[in-house]
RNA sequence: GGAGGGCUAGCCUCAACUGGCAAGGCAGUGGACUUGAAAUCCACCGGGCCGCGAGGCCCUUGGGGGUUCGAAUCCCUCGCCCUCCGCCA
């Protein structure tokens, strides 16, 4: 959610950022300050009947205890009671549509973003890693993860639907290896606290990173009798760990937290029929280890960099090769001021691939989630700002271990870092039925 | 599912008896005192609106509604938390 007082005070410069992104915004943001514009009046009209009404019933109060007759006053003041009440019915009918506008309304970019329309117009900022020469055709992660038995797309079919996979043998014991190898990489050497959290979570909840009310399409939920007793499955494990601190005062000197989770996500994946329908590359429920940070706006995006490269250092362990982008205007996040891609070279693919996704959300999310600090100085309690970032995809993750560790045989090497989550284990080999 | 208890400012507390200016403590900030610190004392210490400003005003006792000149207090309703019983991995 936008700053209300910046899109007040500094409309056009509001509109010209929210314009980067493609949209038109301009009606919205007319009606915005038209509402504001209404309300403030209202409320100085109540505010001001309300402070005689205070003053006079403190006079009614005083005069009935010495005996006298308050009787006009309390006519009087019956009067202004009603004016009250209609004011104040327009105060709120007026701040629940501003807040509806409010929050549709996606994040400001940052200004070192670059401005362009679609990811046609991202920017690459490193790369790491040579794409492996392969003497024979590479395979697909799909092609060789059921030439093997380990990935098994038409059983998950039939007992869910598609765009789900059941893993098999060494291939479910490699996606735990590698949630495991990330969680231990973050929580050890890069100082994140680990989290467990529900995966199932109130619409409030949702409200205060984003998903809803805009996105909702896109989120699977429980159908209850009440629906204000609704839970949606998360979409990604940023949603409940920002929200953690939700309605919270942080000290400034507890800041940053850092927090890793690794929960699976559920995703409707609406409206990308037709895209990557084959393998596991878009699914409806994948593992995803999450980089949260809670920081001070000064923080924040040092934070990005360093959680950025948190993230890369897994695919340097790993051996896998990527390359980092900043995406453009166009194609950010709605919650999102800044956001680096970060892509690994998929073999079978011939290109690169996101696997993970940083965002510094600046207050956007804790402003709905009410997350503030309070300054070391002293002085009024602020915003502060929340990012995430993957950890990476495990999902992903296992596609471009088995795509770059593939040998003409058919079989896949199990990277080096993984053999210790993997009892030693070297090679996925065909697994045999019941084995 | 049943019964009971609870929700007051960043945190804590059966402060507020019969409806009449929401109290105290802790933490924090500023100041006084001090070589420095501790201790002590004073002030500030939820949100919003108006004002260039000094400042002024309004709102805030889980949410919403009602009664009343006036509600933390009385009434209705919804939510959440806790305890016990039942069921349960």
């Amino acid at each position: 959610m936008l700053d209300l007082r910046q899109i007040r005070e500094r409309p056009d410069a509001v509109a010209a950022r929210l314009a980067t992104r493609g949209g038109a915004v301009e009606p919205q943001l007319r009606e915005l300050l038209a509402l504001d514009g209404e309300r403030r009046v209202r409320l100085r009209e109540a505010e001001e009947l309300k402070a005689e009404r205070n003053r006079v019933s403190e006079a009614i109060g005083l005069a009935r205890r010495r005996g006298e007759d308050a009787g006009a006053d309390m006519a009087r003041m019956r009067a202004v009671a009603d004016r009250v009440r209609a004011l104040d019915a327009d105060v709120k009918a007026l701040d629940d549509r501003i807040r509806a506008l409010l929050l549709q309304l996606p994040n400001l970019p940052h200004e070192s973003v670059p401005v362009g329309g679609s990811a046609e117009d991202n920017v690459e900022v490193r790369r790491w890693g040579e794409p492996r020469r392969f003497a024979f055709t590479p395979r697909t992660h799909d092609e060789l993860g059921q030439a093997l038995g380990l990935l098994d797309f038409e059983r998950a079919a039939r007992i869910a639907k598609s765009r789900f996979t059941v893993l098999w043998g060494a291939a479910a014991r490699l996606e735990r290896a590698l949630a495991q190898f990330m969680l231990d990489l973050h929580t050890r050497e890069h100082g994140y606290t680990e989290v467990w959290t529900p995966h199932l979570v109130s619409a409030d909840t949702m409200l205060a990173t984003g998903q809803l009310p805009k996105f909702e399409e896109q989120l699977f939920k429980t159908q209850e009798p009440d629906d204000n007793r609704t839970l949606y499955l998360i979409p990604t494990a940023e949603v409940p760990v920002t929200a953690l601190h939700g309605e919270e005062f942080l000290p400034e000197a507890t800041l940053p937290r850092r927090y890793v989770a690794c929960t699976p996500c559920y995703r409707r994946e609406a409206g990308t029929y037709g895209q990557d329908t084959k393998g596991m590359l878009r699914q409806h429920q994948f593992d995803k280890v999450e980089l949260v940070k809670v920081t001070t706006p000064a923080q924040s995006y040092d934070e990005l960099e360093s959680m950025t490269r948190n993230a890369e250092e897994v695919l340097r362990r790993l051996e896998l090769p990527y390359r980092v982008v900043v995406l453009c205007t166009g194609d950010m996040g709605f919650s999102a001021a800044k956001t680096y891609d970060i892509e690994v070279w998929l073999p079978g693919q011939g290109r690169y691939r996101e696997i993970s996704s940083c965002s510094n959300c600046e207050a956007f999310q804790a402003r709905r989630a009410g997350i503030r600090y309070r300054p070391a100085g002293g002085g009024k309690a602020e915003f502060c700002h929340t990012l995430n970032g993957s950890g990476l995809a495990v999902g992903r993750t296992l596609i471009a271990v088995l795509e770059n560790y593939q040998e003409a045989d058919g079989t896949v090497t199990v990277p080096p870092v993984l053999r210790p989550y993997m009892d030693g284990l070297e090679r996925l080999t065909p697994r045999t039925p019941g084995g």
